[in-house]
DNA sequence: CTGTTAGCGCCTTCAT
DNA sequence: ATGAAGGCGCTAACAG
């Protein structure tokens, strides 16, 4: 800035202004300085000019791989949900700061919220952190997080009603007249706990005790292993609702494996609407999930709460897609 | 940091060396100021440390979304990429900065790279910006591009031997019988201009001339519609090879929908291997691309840039794998 | 072994 | 309308 403050023989304030818009300028001046910034290559460096504003201009976004090492970002929802944020962010000037983390450590969001190197922080997914996220939440206030809503949970959250979504697969498979009942999913993080609630809940009481909970993996080679086990031991359920569509579409093949034909003998019934959910054999019936509003949402938010407004936390309402599996 | 300082009645230098570990220091004193740190909460400011080494302590990661609005992140390919990026770079020490960028002004790459809020930049996929690429690979030299590599770019490039796999999927349809084939991609980036040449060089000379080139978006709908489309108009190959998963994906859709029996009367071979490919019914076959090597290939040579070290592009072998789609 | 000092590149109050 | 000066939070000579 001071060499193109000498070659513009000007003072550096001067550049500043003429550059950064701010403050009160000749307009001649401004326009000179910047034509000779764009002949030089002249940029303000933006980490300095943030050190300056006491911002950094960035919001951190944390995928914690607490219950599945290899899930997050190998699951088309997370990456369009990543994509999504980007767009949003980008669109109000702030850089998104990406971080995987497997939090071994418990203090791996304190040390990162402290190290000042966002303005705030986005965490996708609750995973198996609750602990951690409370705590931290009741001290740092720029948080928001995409997951389960909680009773009066320290931070804010958006989400979609899991268990809203978790009904309407339920009543979904009932109108199928479906009744040997199965539930495939992760029950360590409690997105997917809430999805089985929703769905159990909304079954007559009957066929709750008869639905069969089946833990499993949310990548698709152990959701695909898992699945081919089930069918393997014998189990022939005439209705699945999985907890992904990763893991609808690994019960689907899983299920060709072992003759059992979808949707004929059996309906399945996924979750988030991906867009391959469009283009499996057969179409995935799901549960979808709004990702663009949700993205939208926790900038909302992080950015409010960073500008110090008041504001609660979100949750949106799942749709069920009907498709060719049920 | 003065508050510690004072609080532990010794200079801010010595909080510096305590916190960083850097310069000499006495093991009790240091030991002192690190207990009263953690006491108060107390963290060095990532920023300002930065800013004062004359560093940023982040790589760019850029998803230029020239030929595919849709493409980038919707496709599972580029999600992995980003997340083995975000391990490797994380376990080097940087802050991964994510960008997704609608190359609308041609100077979109040169106005990241000058902002000077990365230390590198890793672009993820040439798109149709060669030229803006070329421009500042000329004058920018810590920047590395995945994709084709050129004759003589003037910036670094990690990639797989498209070329090569594109003759992989011709030599398996060939040997499958396969004689009435047909080449599904997008023609507007290098890569997959590149599948093709593989592709159509490796056959006889007879079949090249009869094989169709049928040009498609990368998004699961677009690539899904198109392909059906192309069985609506009565064509049928009994060979196919999709320049990527998701389009070799959805092409086994549209042949269901047209009563196309896949691998029986069409063989299909995908590009990637992208997790789904296994569990897709049939399974795919695929020519796979080392994912995890392009991504520590990538982080490799632009920190090697950006140590000063002498360094040079890298290309990947593809691998074919045979699953039930062929 | 530790303190003092001079910036990293920028913005902003206070003068003029 | 513009310039001078101080400082954002930190590190690295240079002294002592």
């Amino acid at each position: 800035m001071a060499d193109l403050a000498r070659i513009a023989g000007v003072s550096v304030s001067t550049v500043s202004r003429a550059l950064t818009g701010k403050g009160t300028l000749n307009e001649k001046t401004r326009e000179r300085v910047r034509a000779l910034a764009d002949e030089y290559g002249f940029r303000l460096n933006v980490s300095a000019q943030n050190l300056r504003l006491g911002r950094t201009g960035a919001i951190g976004v944390l995928l914690p791989l607490g219950h599945e090492r290899g899930q997050h970002l190998s699951d088309p929802f997370f990456s369009a949900m990543l994509g999504h944020l980007a767009d949003e962010l980008a669109e109000r000037g702030y850089d998104l700061l990406m971080s995987r983390v497997l939090p071994d450590r418990a203090n791996w969001l304190d040390d990162f919220v402290r190290s000042g190197r966002t303005d705030g922080v986005i965490v996708i997914g609750q995973s198996n952190q609750g602990a951690v996220l409370e705590a931290v939440g009741k001290t740092y206030r720029n948080m928001v997080v995409w997951g389960a809503s909680g009773a009066d949970l320290p931070y804010l959250t958006v989400g979609t009603d899991n268990v809203a979504g978790g009904a309407l697969a339920a009543r979904h498979l009932l109108e199928r007249g479906r009744r040997r009942l199965a539930f495939f999913g992760n029950i360590d993080a409690p997105e997917f706990v809430a999805r089985e609630r929703g769905f159990l809940e909304a079954l007559p009481e009957e066929l709750r005790a008869s639905t069969e909970i089946v833990p499993i993996h949310l990548t698709p080679e152990s959701s695909f292993a898992a699945a081919s086990e089930y069918f393997a031991a014998g189990n022939r359920p005439d209705g699945v609702f999985a907890a992904s569509d990763i893991i609808g579409m690994s019960i689907v093949a899983a299920a060709a494996e072992h003759g059992i034909a979808v949707p004929e003998a059996m309906s399945v019934v996924g979750f988030d609407d991906i867009l391959l959910a469009r283009i499996a054999t057969p179409p995935l019936t799901t549960v979808r999930q709004d990702i663009a509003e949700g993205a939208r949402r926790l900038v909302d938010l992080v950015l409010q709460r960073i500008a110090g407004e008041d504001v609660s936390s979100a949750l949106l309402d799942p749709v069920l897609i009907e498709r060719g599996s049920s």
